[in-house]
DNA sequence: ACCTGAACACCGTTCAAGT
DNA sequence: ACCTGAACACCGTTCAAGT
């Protein structure tokens, strides 16, 4: 049998994306979306040199809505809106946060190195030299897949719970309404202004910056 | 056969040591181990419930070197020179970070909790409020364990390719001597700063600390 | 150009049975 | 208490051969 559509790379990540949303990146292997495919594992690797690769497609379709650019009137606006609409992408597919900072670290996410440079771009903005520009758009990198990935891991360790005891409401359980609350963005913001308050420091010698 | 030593689990969490500084975290399985004791790989599970708790294990005995009381004037020495153990622990075994993030994430390593708890009890002496001082530290855990694997992989990417090609030089291939000088601490106590001068910014409502 | 068939060299985990 | 034997249900990757 042959994939069928015009461009049967992005069939298969099409398919990919589906089974990474409804079971997850554990469940995402070559042999099962081969079979999901109506196709043979071999198949796959005319398409796509190895699993990481592959992977690096997803991420990227993943960070699709994260590409937007960020409108604002400083710089500081202009990173924290980049950096929102990627903790959205992220958020917006079982264990996005996981493929992408994967995808990221072995080098496969085109995507990842793109919101990499725009965020350089912005702390240049503030007034770092370019060098220091790129290990801060690094450390927000790192941030955000970090704090999302943390976040996400435990958003779906409690659907899972929900759906295992449905008679237990969520906030009755371990975690409190505060919990929650420093999770919904509260949490995130707060650790994304502590690196702005950061960039913005006028502290560093003028010579570092 | 048995194992042999006072306590098993030490010598299990031994061996995978030496299996993870020979040859990786990808050839560190639980059938693999099992050859290198002499053992069985059913013979394992007596010992650990499943692999992740054997990692995390591992993680906390990577991280031994790193609980070492900070002593610094102020907070900001104390939480640099924690990070710097955290960094040195790290960058000690062969794809170290990549093993600590994972045992971390995965709930499975006590000593990175430790170490989290130390940090924040440094953020709230700065005067954050216990809630954001938590967040705070959570922040700094998360660019020490992604900076340092990226160092950590540039590293070993770098050693891999020596190693193929002995005539040619660290330094006349892609990488600048400047580049390395950024990846040696400079880069990492670069970003460091930056979290510690957003935690020290007065610039967050007195309401918000 | 694109895919199959079949193999290669592995995985993590379980569990009755042995000592 | 601790381990073996053997199985179960999988993996990623390669490649001659087919269409």
């Amino acid at each position: 049998m042959h994939l069928h559509k015009r461009d049967p790379k992005t069939e298969i990540v099409d398919a990919a994306t589906t089974v990474l949303d409804n079971y997850g990146i554990a469940d995402l292997t070559m042999r099962r979306l081969a079979r999901e495919l109506g196709v043979t594992p071999g198949a796959l690797y005319w398409h796509f040199d190895h699993k990481q690769q592959l992977l690096g497609a997803v991420a990227d379709r993943v960070l699709g809505p994260a590409y937007a650019d960020a409108v604002g009137i400083d710089w500081r606006q202009r990173i924290a809106g980049m950096c929102s609409q990627l903790r959205d992408a992220l958020l917006s597919h079982t264990d996005g946060a996981e493929l992408v900072s994967g995808s990221f670290a072995a080098g496969q996410s085109r995507g990842m190195e793109h919101i990499l440079a725009l965020l350089a771009r912005e702390a240049a903005e503030a007034g770092l030299a370019a060098g220091h520009a790129e290990l801060a758009a690094r450390t927000i990198v790192h941030y955000v897949l970090g704090a999302t990935g943390d976040e996400q891991s435990r958003i779906q360790w409690d659907a899972a719970g929900a759906l295992q005891t449905p008679g237990v409401t969520p906030t009755s359980g371990g975690h409190s309404p505060i919990d929650r609350l420093a999770d919904q963005g509260g949490g995130f913001d707060f650790g994304l202004q502590l690196l702005l308050d950061g960039i913005a420091a006028p502290r560093l010698l003028p010579a570092m910056r």
